[in-house]
RNA sequence: GGCGAGAUAGCUCAGUUGGCUAGAGCACACGGUUCAUACCCGUGGUGUCGAGGGUUCGAAUCCCCCUCUCGCUACCA
């Protein structure tokens, strides 16, 4: 009754769509670790849940002809399936559709303005009409835009901000005092030097371009802006309350003792929920973990492609508990890991079929061919026994040790040395060979019982891992899981007991050249599936190819649009800008005159190859100096989800200087 | 451009505050074994520890410089 508590969450995942592998591997790594920790005797509380709001999903439910409640009740279903099929162990599922989150959200928003921290963008935040953009008073230059140096003005779309600034100090003070906070210790750097040291901007914390939110309740033109309703989750799912009656399992579990989160979204962990937390005067979390990605070898993973692996797909091919261990296994703990269908089935041969499940196969097969399946402790000791239960016993340690620093794949591998020792003692002691001589009775029952017991204490270990193998294990060896405390003992498992006399195979060995010709075949159905589909209507087509939803921009007049001069110039000369990692600097024809313009697309094509192209030119851009470089012009790009820019070219042929209108 | 991390066996990586012949897993080769899922056990590397210089009795480990890679960030008209 008196257990330490242990709160710990994943991101909740956005219900845009279907996460892919990579997105599924860290409930994976968070039931693992909610699992050892329950273990280790803890009262763990372990909450995930999805993120349901935002103009993405407005769009996309629009498309579908659907409602967004409707898309994300979906989509909210698949997630919650996939997570329930990876036998991952959450005690919370929380949605931020959830009415008691949306209205704490609101009271929340409501307390933080009222105390000041949030503020109406109207009232201190300034807009640059030419740049169309909106400052705050923090990001000025000299009272003007810090872009073209015009004035401001008061703003033409409010806005709520939050105070960032005001808390910075506070938040670099517990940075610096807790160094175990962030994790991998090398974020904590990035995050100081590039955000916390420079000074914090304000942060906009509502929108009403959209209406797919929880509204502001004092002001219904807003909605709440994504990350003070989404990180909010993890206070909302206990029953955190702002005015103060915050149930007692919130009391309990606040704060946090950690957040695992992918590493694109620390700095919203580290620091604006940190801060958001410091205003509402509720203490941190203990620790935000950034873990690294999992991403596909053979290219990118795409839609279009078809080749978007699902944890499910592999689940097919290989079992819940064997894609467990690869995600876990595979995931290091600060650099991306690398799956593919080869490595899969590598992982799945060499460890789980050959280490550990020919070694249960082996053990079962030896104890019913010479004891009829009994397993007893003749206790017919000898010197090479004292070394696998040294390691055996001491394995808890180990493990326990590289948990305490989330070093999860490495605690696999000790716990798979457990299993590799057992195999090391069969051929130390040869039982087939003590099998012959009768005197040698008593110790082949003795070998078999170290084994037997061996192995048990291996799998309630590797349980907080691979659940459904450990049980697996256990009944075959008509044996028990032991927790924890037991584990420093050796001999505890029943002498006399009967092992199972029809083995099953734990994990049967796979080809791989087999493995991906299946899951190719599978890919092309897809892509057939979703050309049959295209063929059917306008609708299928959009959902074939991939889409971009960018945000929108406030509509302008004809005049706006007619202030802009575009024309098709010829690059006759480009060079890279030195000291500029993206800049080339290009001599444009545009008529008879020669215009050098400087673009950010050094990544995407060679100066040489911009030499003879004709693209479009926005003409009358006000002169800017980018990296010392003067630029009269910009060159008009297209620019995909992942930041691969193209450059617009006239569909015919045009001469240099012809008008775009 | 700013800040940071890294460059160690074919591949993925370990290498604590500098110390004996630089390690693990996988892959590969050979040997052993046969209880077992053609499995398991053992053996095998002339690795310039990215290049160069320095400190030291001694450096993969500390300092300087160079090259390259990566992360975050700014710029990206």
């Amino acid at each position: 009754m008196d257990k330490k508590k242990y709160y710990i969450t994943t991101a909740i995942a956005y219900t845009s769509g279907k996460p892919h592998i990579g997105n599924s591997y860290e409930i994976v790594l968070a039931d693992s670790i909610a699992r050892f920790k329950r273990k280790e005797g803890y009262d763990v509380f372990f909450q995930t849940g999805t993120d349901e709001h935002g103009e993405k999903i407005e769009l996309k439910a629009a498309d579908a002809g659907i409602t967004p409640k409707e898309f994300v009740d979906n989509v909210a279903g698949t997630i919650k399936d996939l997570w329930d099929l990876m036998d991952t162990s959450y005690d919370k599922f929380i949605r931020t559709t959830d009415t008691y989150h949306e209205k704490q959200v609101q009271k929340i928003f409501r307390r933080l303005y009222e105390q000041g921290d949030i503020y109406k963008g109207a009232y201190e935040g300034l807009y640059c009409t030419p740049c169309e953009s909106f400052w705050t008073e923090s990001q000025l230059v000299d009272g003007k835009c810090p872009d073209c140096g015009r004035d401001v003005t008061p703003a033409k779309e409010e806005a709520y901000f939050f105070k960032m600034s005001k808390y910075a100090d506070r938040l670099i003070e517990h940075i610096n005092t807790h160094p175990e906070f962030i994790q991998p210790v090398s974020r904590k750097n990035e995050m100081m030097n590039n955000f916390l040291l420079p000074g914090l901007q304000d942060l906009c914390v509502s929108r009403s371009s959209f209406k797919w939110g929880i509204p502001v309740d004092f002001d219904d033109k807003h909605v709440v802006y994504v990350w003070l309703d989404a990180l909010t989750n993890y206070i909302t799912g206990i029953g955190y309350d702002c005015e103060g009656n915050s149930t007692e399992q919130y009391q309990k579990l606040w704060p946090a003792d950690l957040h695992l989160i992918g590493k694109d979204i620390i700095r919203f962990h580290t620091i604006y929920w940190p801060i958001f937390l410091m205003a509402l005067g509720e203490p941190l979390p203990k620790q935000v973990f950034g873990h690294p990605w999992l991403l596909q070898g053979d290219g990118k993973m795409s839609k279009s492609k078809g080749n978007v692996i699902y944890a499910d797909d592999l689940v097919d091919f290989f079992g819940v508990d064997a894609v467990r261990y690869f995600v876990l296994h595979e995931m290091p703990f600060e650099n991306d890991g690398v799956i593919s269908w080869e490595l899969l089935v590598e992982r799945l041969n060499s460890d789980l079929a050959n280490t550990l499940g020919n070694l249960v196969n082996r053990t079962i097969s030896m104890s019913n061919k010479y004891f009829g399946g009994v397993v007893e402790n003749k206790g017919a000791a000898e010197a090479v026994d004292e070394d696998l239960k040294a390691v055996v016993t001491s394995a808890l340690d180990r493990v326990k040790a590289k948990m305490e620093g989330l070093r999860v794949a490495d605690a696999l591998t000790e716990i798979f040395a457990v299993f590799k020792r057992c195999n090391k003692y069969i051929d130390e002691t040869e039982p087939w060979v003590l099998a012959k001589d009768e005197a040698k009775k008593d110790r082949l029952a003795t070998v078999l019982y170290n084994l037997v017991e061996s192995i048990v204490i291996g799998v309630s270990l590797l349980d907080s891992y691979m659940p459904k193998t450990a049980e697996k294990v256990v009944t075959q060896l008509n044996a028990t899981l032991r927790p924890f405390e037991e584990l420093t003992q050796f001999g505890l498992y029943p002498s006399g007991n009967k092992v199972t006399d029809a083995p099953e195979i734990l994990f049967a060995r796979l080809d791989a050249k087999e493995i991906v010709e299946k899951a190719e075949a599978m890919f092309a159905a897809r892509r057939a599936e979703a050309e049959a589909a295209a063929g059917t209507g306008e609708e299928a087509v959009e959902s074939a190819e991939p889409v971009i939803d960018i945000e929108k921009k406030p509509e302008i007049s004809y005049d706006d649009f007619a202030k802009l001069q575009f024309q098709v110039g010829k690059i006759i000369k480009c060079e890279e800008v030195p000291k500029s990692k993206k800049l080339l600097c290009s001599q444009v024809q545009i008529g008879s005159e020669v215009k050098q313009i400087v673009s950010g697309i050094k990544q995407h094509y060679s100066a040489e190859e911009m030499v003879g192209k004709k693209v479009m030119v926005l003409v009358n851009l006000k002169p800017a100096t980018l990296a010392g470089v003067v630029s009269e012009g910009m060159l008009l790009c297209a620019e995909d989800a992942d930041g691969n820019l193209a450059l617009l070219t006239p569909e015919k042929e045009m001469p240099s200087g012809a008008e775009i209108c």
